[in-house]
DNA sequence: CCTTTTTTGTTGGAATTACAACAGCAATAT
DNA sequence: ATATTGCTGTTGTAATTCCAACAAAAAAGG
């Protein structure tokens, strides 16, 4: 356990904790890494989930097939980041599966045990929970987002309802977006030549202005040519 | 406060709790209610953000403006209802505005006293706290499936995947669904007649059955005409 | 510097979707 | 029974989007 001190401090759910503090709350949680070999399931679709994970080593893949068999991954968890922390929380049957993309250590925390402050003797349980619900809330916040984006219609409309989020979040109508172009479309589900010819649409009628990551919006009203 | 008990004990975040439960955490709270007026606005854009809310009477509205100025209700929040708890958690900068739809009372609670065990007196804050992170939870699941619809290029692929999920959160091939055309159409975010449409053709190729809300998915190959 | 690779913009045709308008049907009310 | 209302399916047209292929520009590597 000992060598995973520097990843779990650098976790998000373990951030901020000095080492002395890890001990603790490790203890306290009684939690035990486990290893994974490449492919190796953890766990499958409709299992009952108690346990949350944490990537200590390796990268997992969460992944679902539908009725037809068509499979998609949905998400990568890499390195000091948990998984099937929701599933355990509330409905406890996984809607996912979750396999390791590579030889992977996992570190598995009983929920229960997470969310419930055991003895005065860990006095950073407290802090435990709320970086978890910190973990929770960010994850609402951003999908909360992409669900705004992905709503609108036209092409247009996510690049507007994007790029005026953007700016409202960096507080300035000049910003860079994490994104290249390919990123952003495959971020806003459109296709990428199509959203390329809306971004000249918009520059040509002098909404916005952009070079490369860095966008401009100018005031002028939508409506105009 | 007494008048409030039976909202609160049939609320997501207090559920289950007997009213003597209840009255020892809301004073290990300090929790307040506070009245709103019809258009009221309880906090903006902007604003940061400590505090979590639960309807106790009335509605708020979730709401949001765009770089133009275009104004869109993002949630609309009921009786037992909370709001604003992933700001408090997370971000403390809120990216919507909450107002009030109609005349409310509103409890307001501190965001590190719902989530910090304070004396062993009040021996209910876990169960508080793993109602809150529940909530959060489902939140999460719930948006995770909306966000895998709404990415689907397709009005036939939204449907195909909205239906598989739904079969297999029943479990069965047959099953019912909690909408009619109109709102899901909305959910899905494509237009009502043409989700008809698709919706004839999937039938029309025997991959699917149904009447009114109830579904069938049938054993057909996907590329089967 | 030149070559290679990656990213971005552009084009045209095929497919999909939105939109509006209307018809059929069921549920409800008068 | 009749009228009203709401929900669903259908149709045709206009607009949008996807897709594939290519060109231009930028970045990376030798």
């Amino acid at each position: 356990m000992q060598n995973f001190f520097p990843i779990l401090a650098s976790s998000t759910l373990f951030k901020g904790m000095t080492e002395e503090e890890l001990k603790a709350i490790l203890n306290c949680l009684k939690a035990v890494p486990k290893n994974f070999s490449k492919d190796e399931y953890i766990f499958h679709m409709g299992d009952t989930i108690k346990q949350m994970g944490l990537v200590l080593t390796g990268s997992v893949h969460l992944s679902k097939e539908d009725y037809w068999g068509r499979k998609t991954i949905h998400a990568e968890i890499g390195q000091g980041d948990i998984f099937a922390e929701s599933f355990a929380s509330a409905v406890h049957k996984s809607p996912l599966n979750a396999y390791c993309a590579k030889n992977s250590t996992i570190l598995f925390m009983d929920i229960r045990k997470v969310l419930s402050v055991c003895s005065s003797s860990c006095s950073f349980h407290n802090t435990l929970i709320h970086n978890f619900v910190a973990v929770l809330a960010e994850k609402n916040i951003k999908m909360s987002a992409k669900i705004e984006n992905l709503t609108q219609k036209t092409t247009k409309d996510k690049l507007l309802i994007y790029l005026s989020n953007q700016s409202q979040l960096q507080q300035s109508a000049k910003f860079t977006i994490p994104f290249n172009r390919q990123e952003l479309a495959d971020y806003l589900s459109v296709d990428r030549s199509a959203m390329s010819m809306e971004l000249g649409k918009l520059r040509d009628q002098g909404i916005i202005a952009y070079d490369k990551n860095t966008f401009e919006i100018l005031n002028k009203n939508l409506t105009t040519g």
